[in-house]
DNA sequence: TTGAAAACTGGCCGATCGGTCAGTCAGGAT
DNA sequence: ATCCTGACTGACCGATCGGCCAGTTTTCAA
């Protein structure tokens, strides 16, 4: 935003700001169209100008984050498996507590999460990074990866409270006695 | 209950018992009252004549949960901080796991459970069980015991195609890792 | 057998949802 | 001055929601 945003792109983001705050605070689910224009200071019409629908304004909601994780998943396949369990413990840490309300939105979303095509990429690569995190084929450190996916994702949700760097120096920790380095 | 159930106590037993499992595979919010009158065999007129209204479905559907959780969480209560906490992580991952289903039931409420009075006690219990369960005052134990928590709910959810034996298992390798044992 | 209470139901209500559509309007190009 | 187009909007739609109520059917004690 150097000297001018078209406008196009000014109220898309603005829509999207509001979004994510309204899906952080009631959940997805319980957010209509109309809050979100009401929010963003336009109509309901607008908002679907801007997106064909609202399963696509969760979609731009999540993108910075999918984004990241997609990242992730890319940088952590291309190295041997014990570098790739510590890069993935991390980033998955900083990822989850820079978006937090993302973490929050998704948490809603969860039980509907098949039926969106919209994050279906989301969902694979945090599938993938799961497998990154165990750090082996070990059914069982699998499982304790999981474990501590939904541990650290828990703990960020509704905390603002707390600061990033007490968030993470909590979720690194538990990821340290939970998981058996390789 | 020895012999026979009375037509009311049966018709509303069924309508929880089908109530939970919609509740358990799409949500609660994308459950309607329709919904659970049908896979009950009844109109959406009874279930209302039997309920208040959809919360206090929910309320029924919860209730058995709540019990247990109360009952641990008064055990707890009258034991020395060590003792509580050794019983809680025991009895909390063998309540889990055997309700599973209502697990997957909470998480999908939890954005609007701020508004439910009707399952306030078992929220309240759920805060008191965490200390329980942290052994200590620290902080740091504190956020420990809830990132626990979180795992281990997250652990039970969808998780059908596991024995009882195997999740009870896992959950108790996970929480000996996370928790320092007072 | 009967009559009242309990159990149950069909039909309806107002509200709200996501989404569509015809049309308004500012402003840049010609 | 004219036209075009991207941005935006108010009005409206069908569907569905939770909930209500008058009325019917079932149950069961007297």
């Amino acid at each position: 935003m150097a000297v001018i945003t078209p406008a196009r792109e000014r109220t898309r983001r603005e829509i999207v700001r509001q979004a994510m705050a309204l899906f952080q605070a009631g959940g997805y689910n319980a957010t209509s169209l109309q809050d979100i224009a009401t929010a963003a200071g336009c109509s309901k019409a607008t908002v679907l100008y801007h997106f064909s629908g609202k399963p696509a304004v969760l979609a731009a909601v999540l993108e910075p984050a999918a984004a990241d994780l997609a990242e992730l998943v890319a940088a952590a396949a291309e190295l041997p498996r014990a570098e790739a369990q510590d890069l993935t413990i991390q980033r998955f840490i900083n990822l989850a507590v820079e978006h937090r309300g993302v973490v929050d939105v998704l948490q809603d979303v969860i039980p509907v999460i098949e039926q969106m095509p919209e994050v279906a990429p989301l969902v694979a690569d945090g599938l993938r990074m799961t497998q990154y995190m165990a750090g082996s084929d070990d059914p069982l450190e699998q499982d304790l990866a999981k474990f501590a996916i939904n541990g650290l994702l828990g703990e960020c949700r509704h905390s603002d409270e707390r600061t990033d760097d007490d968030l993470r120096r909590l979720c690194d920790i538990a990821l340290r006695r939970l998981l058996r380095r390789a």
